[in-house]
DNA sequence: CCCATTCTTGACTCATCGTTCCAGAACCTG
DNA sequence: CAGGTTCTGGAACGATGAGTCAAGAATGGG
């Protein structure tokens, strides 16, 4: 009945997703992300409407993608302990500055990254982001309540409180990540999981 | 000799950090900086060469300040742990957000605020967020060698190590301050200080 | 009290911003 | 294969970005 797409919407959210992610919202121009998409601003605008929208529908992609692959983390085989360390572990690598100073360094997480840009003076990201945030500490919450259930963590403790530090936590690491090293922040993590 | 200024490059520094602490870097307009300080654009210009250098020294100035009032909160009497906690709960209350619909949000910490938005992006910048994110710790790894000192914290822990913990905690308040209310805030705090 | 110097004001430059528009191309239904 | 519809590519739009400049005003040393 008409003439189809000729992208796929989803690799255009990927490409749109990592350019706000390197520079921020801000600081990425329609023409930034007609070049990393690839496709012709009629397209573009035809397709997302504006540069906000487009934002919030990468970073609803993003937080879809970065829970769930999080939650199964969190739901795999060994202690919870364990779990909780390798997620810690994930973002030092991903926060971790190489030598290469043509390394553009980390970028962090798009959901901290919009927060600390975008929450206050857009209403609209600071509810996704907040979605977000709740998600992942929802999932960290149940990871701990199987671990008081299974006998691994004292069962007197609130599990809600737990899961919200550790997400502090990481936040954090995404922070210090900016110009801390994997040793740092390495010995974060450790005295982060000496409290479970 | 020549003309003097007619403004005070503290009070206009005042201006400028403020409007780059509410909006972001990229966000803030030479426009709003010169609505902002009251300064004419040639004035602007001409005291502070551009928006790049005008945000540095406003950065430098910022750090200045903060890492100055923080270290002698920590050198304050009582306990350090005592201390350590009024540190982090006077963060907990910048972040917490009313209920007042017109209020913007909590502002964050300029410093945090940058290395978000700019590291990775802006070299110089980043050093300067760097030496302003390892004063602060320093300063935190004296107050708890101190504390071990005293008697207050077993000895045998690394005071860098758990400065470096304290710090992080106190900037992933900054980011899940954005969304979070006072009380969670505050039971990681509690949380927090139950390393020490 | 004049002159070299610096500061102030705000109009101006020109590049880029986000967005719109349009002419042609591609498709599906009938 | 015609007609209705949507998609594509890119030119064009008005607004605004950061930064410049020129003309006048304020200063203090000679």
């Amino acid at each position: 009945m008409a003439r189809p797409k000729e992208f796929d919407p989803d690799h255009v959210l990927d490409a749109a997703m990592n350019a706000f992610w390197s520079r921020g919202y801000a600081a990425t121009s329609a023409q930034n992300l007609v070049d990393s998409t690839g496709l012709g601003r009629g397209s573009l605008y035809n397709a997302f409407s504006s540069k906000h929208r487009l934002f919030q529908e990468a970073l609803t992609r993003y937080g879809e993608e970065r829970t769930a692959r999080q939650e199964a983390l969190l739901e795999g085989p060994g202690t919870v302990r364990e779990r909780i360390r390798e997620l810690l572990m994930t973002v030092v690598e991903e926060e971790s500055r190489t030598d290469d100073p043509d390394d553009p360094g980390p970028r962090g997480c798009l959901a901290v990254n919009a927060a600390v840009e975008l929450a206050g003076l857009d209403a609209e990201i600071t509810a996704q982001v907040r979605r977000i945030f709740e998600r992942m500490a929802e999932a960290l919450r149940a990871a701990l309540a199987r671990a008081q259930r299974d006998g691994e963590i004292d069962p007197g403790r609130d599990p809600q409180a737990l899961a919200l530090f550790v997400l502090n936590s990481m936040y954090g690491l995404r922070v210090l990540g900016k110009t801390a090293d994997r040793r740092a922040l390495a010995g974060i993590v450790d005295t982060t999981l000496s409290v479970l």
